[in-house]
DNA sequence: AAATTCTTGTCAATCAATTGACACAACCCG
DNA sequence: CGGGTTGTGTCAATTGATTGACAAGAATTT
């Protein structure tokens, strides 16, 4: 009933949550406190106990909170405890890349088809999963209850496939077009907009180095406070 | 001198800023005024004259902003005036799909190596760039000025490569990798958890799916029940 | 079984980011 | 060349996110 938008920035870091959390179980670790996890995690223990309570509580005072438990919800919360399943537009390197990494599906991401507009790449097969002509991707979303489709394409051609997208009823794009999406509000769009990233990593070099050279700090593993 | 560390939100907005300034520049529009650019960017005239303050001023009262000037800027900020030397580590799928993605090479990074452990993948070439051996990255790095590892590789070696690459004095690391790098601090990361990103996703898909479930809203164009 | 320790859930305080408001500089038109 | 208009730079207000503090519940020890 109650409302209480929930910011993307609590959302963030629930997958690191939940990477650290699997890696617990896996050490055979059944219980840990909001402390240990900051300690390991590098952040503080207040923002551990916050975000969880954002979902409900799921820690007990004076044990903390299970390990498996804590793990478990958090899945759901991501709604990582169903099937999601994706189509690939683009079977390009990244497309190809992509489908080929296989650590999405054990997550519970399927890829189910892959579409391209150069027929030269169509009949080909990756990972046993045929590339289709374009024109068969929306019968082929409605007839196999597709939820994402992943973006891999030139960022021309990226936002008219968007719009076809979303008329036939994809419920969330993953978009790695260096282009900003211009779809219906209850389509959810991910950008991973690999250039910007890198431009970001292009500024913090650069003003680390301008700011050892005006500083005269010293680098390498040497260490001036 | 002024030592006003600049927020890393600020910071991300930055290449976004850019790529619609080269559009302008591109449709030969030569000023633009934030209130215009926020209508088109969809976001506040606010923010954009804010962010652009903690650079300096680049925009003139009663004319605007104008585009040219400020896109070159706006690049300098970036550090993206100069060169930038990469090598990438780990020539699977990913690793080959980034060297083949031409683009990054035209903002200025240029890939000058690629590294793989396994002897079978090397002295195999990938767009003319040849794939070497893990043992000859530390001197390649120093005998070839790098600037930026890519970290294309799986999580249980990553963490181990970091530490050799922080060694021989690399400024960066593009961290494909799931798995947190503890470098010194002097070396900057910028992780491109893609996992993490899919799950946001998911949350935004079930979260979105949720409340128009509740609030027996209407999906899109559409009617859903 | 009581005392002590531990650790959550939560509220309050602080810190950061975004938005709004406006003085004043530069432009433009007549 | 002067008056009206535009639109920045900046400061203040607001909104949002993070951190700190602590009461109270549960576990553990003696």
């Amino acid at each position: 009933m109650e409302e209480k938008e929930i910011s993307q920035a609590v959302i963030g870091r629930l997958p690191r949550y939940l990477r650290y959390l699997g890696e617990l179980k896996d050490e055979g670790i059944e219980r840990v406190s909001s402390q240990e996890l900051s300690d390991i995690m590098q952040t503080t223990a207040s923002q551990i106990r916050q975000d969880l309570n954002t979902f409900g509580g799921f820690g007990q005072q004076g044990y903390g909170y299970n390990v498996g438990y804590l793990y478990d919800e958090i899945r759901k919360i991501l709604g990582l405890d169903r099937e999601h399943r994706l189509i690939i537009v683009g079977a390009g390197h990244l497309g190809q890349a992509l489908v080929n990494y296989t650590n999405f599906e054990r997550r519970g991401f399927i890829f189910r088809g892959i579409f391209d507009c150069d027929p030269g790449i169509c009949e080909k097969t990756i990972r046993g999963i045929e590339v289709r002509p374009m024109e068969q991707m929306a019968d082929f979303i409605r007839e196999n209850d597709i939820d994402i489709a992943v973006l891999a394409i030139p960022k021309n051609s990226a936002v008219e496939v968007a719009k076809k997208l979303a008329d036939c009823g994809i419920k969330g794009i993953w978009n790695f077009a260096h282009v900003d999406l211009p779809v219906p509000e209850h389509i959810q769009v991910e950008n991973v907009h690999l250039s910007d990233s890198l431009m970001k990593l292009s500024y913090n070099i650069s003003s680390s180095q301008e700011e050892s050279r005006t500083s005269g700090k010293v680098d390498g593993n040497g260490q001036n406070r």
